[in-house]
DNA sequence: CAAACAAATACATATTCATGCTATTGTGGC
DNA sequence: GCCACAATAGCATGAATATGTATTTGTTTG
């Protein structure tokens, strides 16, 4: 028997989904609230095995709810339902810990497997979802970055400035005049878009030129 | 008709597949190969939906054939097949520009419903390996890095140093005078053991304090 | 309430930066 | 050989930064 504890702020709904789970076998739905104000106290009371949990709520929203409840348990299966499959949401739950991340008009068969897929340990999302999820990891780590046609010189004089060497100490680095290194990085300024020495560290970081 | 290309060196295995999907309605298996030596040119052939691509394969393997293939394609669906839910590859391949990952374990019929899940634009992925895929994304972004204690003020300084801005435009920005920015950042500085604001700027980047 | 601490303010000074303009040398391509 | 360009170097000037020391005002905590 699963116990599933419900969070949907809408009541229509709430009651529909307590119906599918409740009348299929090997279901069961401990409780339904309609946000998540109280709900790391209620995980604690009802003990479920999975919780389904709205994102869009008045009051706490299912994000913060998440938050909360892994404050204090990371054991529960906690699936994300929403109406959107919302870039940003999606990213922040699943940092969170949430443990999948389906989209409401899910058909109710497949509802019930995704509940019986998390509390095994796996991790089911709406496939739209998943791609999302893939795409964000392989942009995450594929980013070149732009081209900012830096010389081979000025590649290294920017990596000095961002370790955070002075010009003076970057010019015996270098061995090279302290004024050919105010040449190089107003030279560097100038391809970035930038016009001091902080800003050209923080670019070179953002677009993961070092 | 969903037309599959195949990659899998195991002679037995690639009969297997090709005759389930084949033997399938809606599915043609175009051709198979029991290597990626040539992949690219083969895709450029055969024109396949989707690719089923082993992982461990003598000559060019499955992840490199990847990458070859994304080189000069990434409309194809590539889906990859391995025995193990190894933590690297999948990382790898999924940066790679995988659409899937299944285990070799899945059950034919369910493999059936994969191919069309990549077909339309889905994300198949075996439930162990979208629990990995969401650890690894967790772990990633979830890491706080070292703990300065800095006080809320001057996180809110560091912010606006790592955002370019100069002293007098924090002054500004914050409403204080300039003197109390100088020993906001005096005081980050000696919290964060540097001396100067490049620095500061690369170390908040590094221990994502900002 | 007192102690501890963060936030804010002030002043002084040496160093470092940003920016302008100019000029020489070396290298690769046409 | 000439051209374009990167790398080097020099000079000048005003702005910004780093660092020290010291005082006042709130807040939090024991």
């Amino acid at each position: 028997m699963i116990k599933v504890l419900l969070y949907e702020d809408n009541p229509q709904l709430r009651e529909g989904l307590s119906m599918l789970i409740n009348g299929s076998d090997g279901f069961e739905v401990v409780a339904a609230f309609k946000n998540c104000d109280n709900a790391p106290d209620e995980v604690d009371i009802y003990q479920p095995d999975v919780i389904l949990m709205d994102i869009d709520m008045p009051g706490t929203n299912g994000i913060q709810g998440l938050k909360n409840i892994r404050e204090v348990n990371d054991k529960v299966k906690i699936l994300m339902l929403t109406v959107f499959d919302d870039n940003k949401n999606v990213f922040e739950a699943i940092k969170s810990g949430a443990n999948g991340y389906l989209l409401k008009k899910t058909p109710p068969g497949k509802l019930l497997d995704y509940i019986v897929e998390a509390n095994s340990g796996g991790a089911p999302m709406s496939s739209n979802i998943a791609t999302q999820v893939l795409r964000m990891f392989s942009d995450m780590n594929n980013t070149k970055g732009v081209d900012y046609a830096l010389s081979d010189r000025e590649k290294e004089v920017l990596q000095l400035l961002v370790n955070g060497f002075s010009y003076k100490m970057i010019a015996s680095e270098m061995f090279i005049a302290i004024d050919t290194v105010r040449s190089h990085i107003k030279k560097i300024y100038e391809k970035l878009h930038v016009n001091s020495k902080s800003e050209a560290v923080a670019k070179a970081f953002k677009d993961k030129i070092v």
